[in-house]
DNA sequence: ACTTTAGATAGACAAACATCGATGCAATCG
DNA sequence: CGATTGCATCGATGTTTGTCTATCTAAAGT
């Protein structure tokens, strides 16, 4: 069971998504992190580990948020844990998950803009 | 058939994600946009959108890059429409999409660590 | 007006996914 | 030890998604 790919995703430092034309290879890793985020309890998931003070939340604090089955939370957690996104460590009877930062960094290093394609927001209409 | 949702991604400036827990509403919103992403295909066709000098890219130009029927690629297209990522626009015979940088910075800054959390990265590990 | 070419839409289908209830495993408490 | 509690795994099920072929629309050429 391949538990995320552990510093693997980026043989360069960074693809820069909007900067050069993406390799199959890097697209097919990238797009199993985004389809990690790609669902609204595993984004309120992430949003409430990654928010919470001490850096640690406890399932059992995370599993009564929602209006889905303990299982279910279990499984979507599974998701971000192997999409490299979160970590999980077992003390004493429950268990404690984390953010990793260094994926969101990653993901947002890729979506940030090279400086020369910049120009003023103002000038983007919607259609 | 609502094409995107025109400015109203975020009622707020920057929900940041990492900062505070995500709200329903929010993380249903995101998680359409993420889930965009979330497909190698489509995250190969932003790529060779945005990375495009001139910002535009001709429909005719993304097409023979994959192994895949037309239908297939302007279902993706559409989809990544539909998120707010891209834009088209048809002048004579051909379509030009391009790039909407405001959804792609939006996220990048719901990605990023507000700069309290922030720590050496070197400190974090895999599992 | 026909033909041709670029691209979008429609419908079908298999694979992947979100969810559940039932069960299993690990740790704590009587 | 037996019971209980926290969480993960399993198997089933309805829905969503990626892909295809066939067809449709729009523009341009002859």
């Amino acid at each position: 069971m391949p538990e995320a790919f552990p510093g693997r995703l980026a043989p360069e430092c960074c693809p820069a998504l909007l900067g050069a034309p993406l390799g199959e290879e890097q697209a097919v890793e990238l797009a199993r992190v985004f389809k990690a985020l790609g669902d609204p309890v595993r984004l309120r998931l992430l949003s409430m580990i990654a928010s919470r003070s001490g850096g640690e939340v406890c399932v059992c604090d995370l599993t009564p948020a929602f209006d889905l089955s303990q299982p279910t939370i279990s499984h979507h957690l599974k998701l971000l844990r192997e999409a490299g996104l979160i970590a999980s460590e077992r003390r004493g009877t429950w268990v404690y998950y984390r953010l990793l930062p260094a994926m969101t960094d990653r993901l947002a290093a890729l979506l940030a803009r090279p400086a020369a394609q910049r120009a003023d927001v103002s000038t983007e209409e919607a259609s």
